[in-house]
DNA sequence: TCTGGGGTCCTAGGACCC
DNA sequence: TCTGGGGTCCTAGGACCC
């Protein structure tokens, strides 16, 4: 692998929340545990997307059940502010942060709404750049941005991962340095190892990056299968040979929805499914692209079984009563009648639509 | 009043073919 | 009466990420 590739990997700091601070500027001294997340009180089983750090000093975090987190801070005595999240909002600032860092390299590969990944071969290893590049967006967006610097994209992101916790909020790996870098980190800071893989291994007591890369390539195969156990041996010690990719190509569009009581009524599921339906079959619409299959989700209140059951089209489509009526032969198919707390409809099987052939069939024969 | 919503990737098992 | 082995495709479930 060449080792002459330098990668900046970028991650807005509370995005959310940072943004709601930039539109209301009192809540950025708030005093409040203030959370972006759906009321509780209207919606039982909203959840939390970001928290200021007064509620994250008292153990409030991102995923958490928002009904949790009052209570979590009711327990401290702190005030709750919840915020209704405004994900267009969020996606313009997301739009404005890609416009400016695009402005910065010639391949940036944006890999969620807050973060991106860019080609920093031209500045290579130096901090100053980087500090740069961080006021700048400080001063013409506003928001705050950790910097991660290294010759793999793996190790650009857990750098910034912990630049997060730093002053100057950047983090630089420099070539060879990555296994040393990445050593004496808990398993948990390895993309692709949740919860269920750090538990496993911790029952062999692999606590850290660098007991993980000390057990032999045979032995994490045979624990963890092919893919993942090779995985693993390369991560742990800062080996990863993937590359930019410009733009994303989807593989599925799907929508789904928790209702805030589990149901067994057989038309709020199907009016549900039909709305679903009619969104993903807009995003088809949107982006080009036809499905040659569509899939549902269940999961059941109860015992949080979850099932998916799948179904090639006769044709591929972009129409929503089409995708509506296969999902619900496959919900009928499937269904228990148990009571059910998430329904979820997927498109998959995608295809660029004849819109977009339109070009060629434009051409005189 | 535990556990959202939008995605990706991998695996195991069965069907089917030669 | 016994029953290989490889390849590929499909389905369903699960882990993980933001």
């Amino acid at each position: 692998m060449a080792d002459d590739r330098v990668f900046l990997h970028c991650d807005v700091d509370k995005m959310y929340f940072s943004v709601e601070a930039l539109e209301s500027p009192q809540l950025a001294s708030d005093t409040r545990a203030v959370i972006v997340s759906v009321d509780p009180r209207e919606y039982p089983r909203a959840v939390v997307t970001t928290a200021n750090g007064v509620a994250r000093d008292i153990g409030i975090n991102s995923g958490m059940s928002s009904a949790l987190a009052a209570r979590t801070a009711r327990e401290h005595g702190v005030e709750v502010l919840f915020v209704r999240p405004r994900h267009e909002l969020y996606g313009k600032y997301s739009r404005r942060l890609m416009d400016l860092l695009r402005t910065e390299t010639d391949l940036l590969e944006q890999r969620s709404i807050d973060e991106a990944a860019l080609d920093w071969r031209h500045h290579g290893f130096l901090l100053e750049p980087v500090l740069q590049l961080r006021a700048r967006i400080l001063e013409e967006i506003g928001l705050s941005v950790s910097f991660g610097v290294a010759s793999t994209l793996l190790v650009a992101k857990i750098a910034s991962e912990l630049a997060k916790g730093r002053e100057d909020h950047a983090c630089v790996v420099e070539p060879g340095q990555a296994a040393a870098f990445l050593a004496p980190l808990s398993v948990r800071a390895l993309i692709g190892v949740g919860p269920k893989s750090e538990a496993r291994l911790r029952a062999f007591e692999v606590l850290t990056i660098g007991d993980l890369a000390a057990r032999p390539l045979a032995w994490l195969v045979e624990q963890f299968g092919s893919a993942y156990g090779r995985y693993l041996f390369a991560a742990s010690r800062g080996e990863d040979d993937s590359t930019l990719v410009g733009e994303r190509v989807y593989k599925s569009i799907s929508a789904e929805h928790t209702f805030a009581r589990d149901t067994s009524d057989r038309g709020e599921i199907w009016r549900r499914l039909q709305s679903q339906a009619v969104d993903v079959a807009g995003r088809l619409r949107a982006e080009n692209l036809l499905a040659g299959e569509v899939a549902i989700k269940l999961r059941y209140g109860v015992t949080w079984v979850t099932i998916t059951r799948q179904l090639r089209l006769a044709a591929a489509t972009d129409d929503a009563e089409t995708l509506a009526a296969g999902a619900a032969a496959l919900v009928r198919k499937a269904w228990t009648r148990q009571p059910i707390r998430l329904i979820g409809l997927r498109a998959s099987k995608l295809e660029p639509s004849r819109q977009s052939d339109a070009v060629q069939l434009s051409f005189p024969r």
